[in-house]
DNA sequence: CAGAGTATTGGAATGATGTTCCAGTAAGTT
DNA sequence: AACTTACTGGAACATCATTCCAATACTCTG
């Protein structure tokens, strides 16, 4: 195949699926997601669209291959220790990746079977069976722990979205749903606008990481008799 | 403004918001999420792109409204009972609608701060209180369980997406996946092995509903000495 | 009931996008 | 030096959301 000229590879200027995989993820974070196009990106890499197509079969191959990039450095670059705060930490990891880049949260979620997500399972999962759960709960326990991260983490990554796009900032943004709520009706909607004062102030980390424990103490809780 | 001229209206053939999003709704189910663009519509509805944005903002506001449509739909046909089936209720509810009509998944996921999303929250806080949840703790009860729901049924969702791009019935698909991950890399993947095989046949149904089931668990249990 | 005024329509035009196509060029091979 | 292959870059295409505007159908006023 074309590997062995590739990594010999005519000038080191040349183009490459790293190059324009980097190139993405610059430009997926200076100018979100609507912001990676092939032409932006054949610009920004002084060649034309076509160029790209040789290396990288279509946009999504893009988006995702550039998301792969970016879980799998994350899930190094965690040390290991028990397996319960192993999972927090992955948990954490992966929610403050999508939170500093949001269109990995989309990316995440939009297709599944992706290697990224078998990353994290494999990661979760084999903390969760080093917990001794048995064998036919597992995949119910590894579920749950995965669809509350990537679901928290994106609904934050599409907030902080939601906010930029309204060229607010987290305080602001917090302000304005509050403020929303707070003036929806009082019968039909009692405990949002309950909710609407806690909303102000609350960290959305700190809420993350209690909804973790709550998950690891419903694993835990059956085999405590 | 409008109102009264359209109640009293035109002709019975004449466009409105209501028709529109009825339209669409009909285009997304038979079309996918792809399938929704101004054209098809207007020539569904005999008409031109231009009438429609008369009477519609935006496209996503067209999909916003679409899909808080079909969720108000589904909630108020939920019978009310005690606040932990009221709660599984409402989540299989949900998990039922969006796996029958996947697009209202990634609707709800890529616009947060939505009417959709406060009914749902709404609707599971007040079974929260109801449970007697220390208010402290409701915040964190609720987003778990909002998160898990969201995030559950958009991955299912989007599994069914891409399912149907590669033209494989459930079966098929699970089938793909469980021998993609039998052919993991045994020392980098060792648990996604050993799950290949219950993937193949498992119930996502019930696996959902096991998930809730420990998340209630989690809820309910340091409440118990 | 005529005419003015306004709500609504439908289709053409605009600008941007993903993708394809293909003529060209540079490297490696014989 | 020829020839083959890997790669490049830009023009071209189809499609989309959105805007614009002249034409229309309705309502209201006199």
């Amino acid at each position: 195949m074309a590997e062995r000229l590739r990594s010999a590879g005519r000038r080191e200027q040349s183009l490459s699926r790293e190059r324009i995989i980097e190139a993405s993820i610059e430009l997926l974070d200076s100018c979100g997601e609507d912001g990676l196009t092939y032409r932006a990106l054949a610009e920004r890499l002084a060649t034309g669209p076509g160029a790209l197509y040789w290396h990288i079969a279509s946009k999504s191959d893009l988006l995702t291959s550039a998301c792969d990039t970016m879980v799998a450095q994350t899930l190094n670059a965690l040390a290991v220790t028990t397996p319960e705060s192993t999972i927090r930490a992955v948990a954490l990891g992966i929610f403050d990746l999508i939170d500093e880049h949001p269109w990995v949260g989309s990316a995440l979620t939009r297709t599944p079977g992706l290697l990224s997500i078998v990353r994290i399972l494999e990661r979760i999962g084999q903390q969760i069976c080093a917990l001794g759960v048995p064998d036919e709960q597992q995949w119910a326990a590894v579920g749950a722990l995965m669809a509350y991260i990537l679901g928290v983490s994106s609904q934050n990554a599409a907030n902080r979205q939601l906010a930029r796009t309204q060229g607010l900032d987290r305080g602001s943004f917090l302000e304005a749903v509050s403020t929303a709520w707070s003036q929806l009706d009082t019968k039909q909607y009692p405990f949002a606008r309950s909710m609407a004062g806690q909303i102000r102030d609350h960290d959305d980390r700190a809420d993350f990481l209690a909804g973790i424990d709550l998950i690891l103490k419903g694993i835990r809780s059956p085999r405590q008799p």
